[in-house]
DNA sequence: GTCTAATCGAGACGGTACGTCTCGTCTTCAC
DNA sequence: GTGAAGACGAGACGTACCGTCTCGATTAGAC
């Protein structure tokens, strides 16, 4: 961005509101035609745009809906409902009322596959997406940490991975309940996906099978 | 399979090792090219078939893949290794071994990407890949019952969704940790899943947070 | 094809029935779809025969339609009207009647196109067509002979070259009226265009300018 | 023409170098392949242009070879030999030239074909090749009225019809002669072809038969 | 108030894959 | 051996998007 306005410092500045334009009609017509039937030029029609300008601002179709979409995950936050099982309970029904809407759904899988050819992409994702939201399980432990339901960290080298891990457990089981399973993620089963997850982080290892 | 052999009796009938050089130059194609940019006529191509064959057999590149893919998971197998808690750990890195191969990688996603607008593409995927390789869980758990690990299954009505329950967080973190965080499901990763996995699994309520 | 019976005399024999089956399906479809869309799959269908049978007698589409088309001219005969220019007339109307029918307009110019750059195909055209008919004009100068209206034959050499330019001059025009032109070759044209033909084969030179 | 530039004054024009590489490519293919074996990918090829283009310009194969073709004709014109027969051979020399050449006549046969199930194409062929050449009976004619020999057009009704008799007559005899007889419509063909024609125009009645 | 330069819309361009069609051949079964 | 059925390799069809390009027409800030 910085980079760009010190190279031209002249001519017509480029128009703010395109760029909202755009990403709406991206996840209009990700809602209407899935990721494979979107056509870029449709996307430009729909804003009321050259493709040109289209061009100009995004390399391509992965990296256009990889920022529709990540626009779809900010308005995630943390609930408080007064215990960790609970904000987990909450915080999980959040994502997954998101993973079920068409737009996030159609786009989101389809930029993963892409990625794994991609890791220019990859990283786009990992920024935009997956380290944005990661703030969630950090401030859900630190909250919880306050109301004593966790011990203050005890060992951060461990800590770091176990972050990691709930990330890619919630998110992924999620995601393959949603879109694999093809069954809703509702509040019964969020319910008793938390409280095994929980179960684990936090039991004892002997408290099980002895 | 049986309906259209039994509406025709004559006629040349179809190449059966066809079907099969399809499927091995259509994971070729994924590995080469990625979902994306792999062409039908290539794979027809590389197969030494006409584009008519391969139309005559799947509808599109969608289903294509998805039998292409499939093929894949149905190398995977419950190893012995005497405890339940390594037999999860050995089917999961097996698991994780299968989605570190490009033609897995670009492949699932990308179909389960195109499912979440087509209902039929869906069932397929479950059918083929999903329901078929839930035999490993099954498998496990009644081994871990003849071993004494578990109990002999309480509640026949619980213990349905905790099977899904199970699955849904066995491939869903594999998948998110390989595709989207972009590292390996190696073997610590493993262990500290398995663990948690079981551990939520086993424990009792009471032994963790009271 | 006297060579293949001559070879086989074993075996079942050819349906006879199939032979105009195809021709008249050939006919058929000429009407409903023209040369360029008509295909042989469906010529084999309407005729209730399999596509085999139909390329075992026939080398092609050229070959089969020049011989569908070979088929309506020769319900051509010379009528007795009492006079030449009468009985040219007459066949002049009769070779119009046929060239307004659509399986002979859109076949005929078809096959004459390809014959531009196959000599086996148009050798096939003359002997099926042109030839056959040829005996249209002679029949009727020797007619005309009869009745005093001509000459008899004064030079034997220049004779056979007026055959084939009266031929070429009726045929020619008719068709290019009919198909070129797009105006129908009624009554009144065919009168005409008689007219100055008979003129013009008849009257003296010096009969006109001088 | 005018039509489309006043719609669009916007965008990108089209390329003017490409349609004439267009309609010299199909001509070149017209002459190696026959119209049946020509294909719009082929000449998109040679013409150095994309597929796209080709179809942006023409509606299909029967269009582009009727452009293609009438070109052909343009260069024809009326020879000053100082007598009406004189000019008359002439002119049919140059169209039995013309007929000679093998773009033309693969590509005129075929798209007359085509025409009889196609009245768009047939007045297309008509307005772009018949009209466009009619000048030269009518100039032909306007001479040899300069010169007294025809009288001053003595019945405009008359004269409209006998305009379209000469023109077929002379353009289907040749076209006979040429692609149906399949011989050479050489000097000596057109000379008695001229002085009957012209004896027929111009003789009178009873001159001949009496 | 020019001048200057990047923006904008529109749309044509060379490519490439799509999924369908027809070709003429080949393979199988039934008679 | 013939005939019907239909799969096969081949390749053109006409369409749709791709991402680039060429236009003339706006816009702004710099002078």
């Amino acid at each position: 961005m910085q980079s760009r306005r010190t190279a031209s410092r002249t001519g017509r500045p480029r128009s703010a509101a395109a760029d909202a334009a755009i990403l709406a009609a991206t996840r209009e017509a990700l809602v209407e035609l899935g990721w494979s039937k979107l056509a870029l030029s449709d996307v430009a029609l729909r804003a009321g745009v050259a493709k040109t300008t289209l061009y100009r601002r995004w390399a391509g179709k992965n990296e256009l809906v990889v920022d529709a979409v990540a626009e779809l995950f900010d308005e995630l936050e943390l609930p408080d409902r007064g215990s960790l099982a609970a904000d987990i309970e909450g915080v999980v029904l959040q994502f997954a009322a998101i993973l079920a809407r068409p737009e996030a759904r159609s786009g989101l899988m389809a930029v993963v596959a892409e990625a794994t050819r991609d890791d220019a992409l990859r990283e786009r994702i990992r920024a935009s997406i997956v380290d944005r939201q990661m703030r969630l399980v950090l401030e859900g432990r630190a909250r919880a940490q306050r109301r004593g339901e966790l011990p203050p960290e005890p060992d951060p080298t461990e800590s770091s991975r176990t972050v990691d891990l709930i990330f890619d457990m919630v998110a992924g089981a999620v995601v393959h309940r949603t879109l694999v399973s093809g069954k809703p993620a509702d509040q019964a089963w969020v319910h008793g996906f938390t409280r095994v997850l929980l179960l684990g982080l936090t039991a004892q290892p002997d408290g099980g099978t002895a």
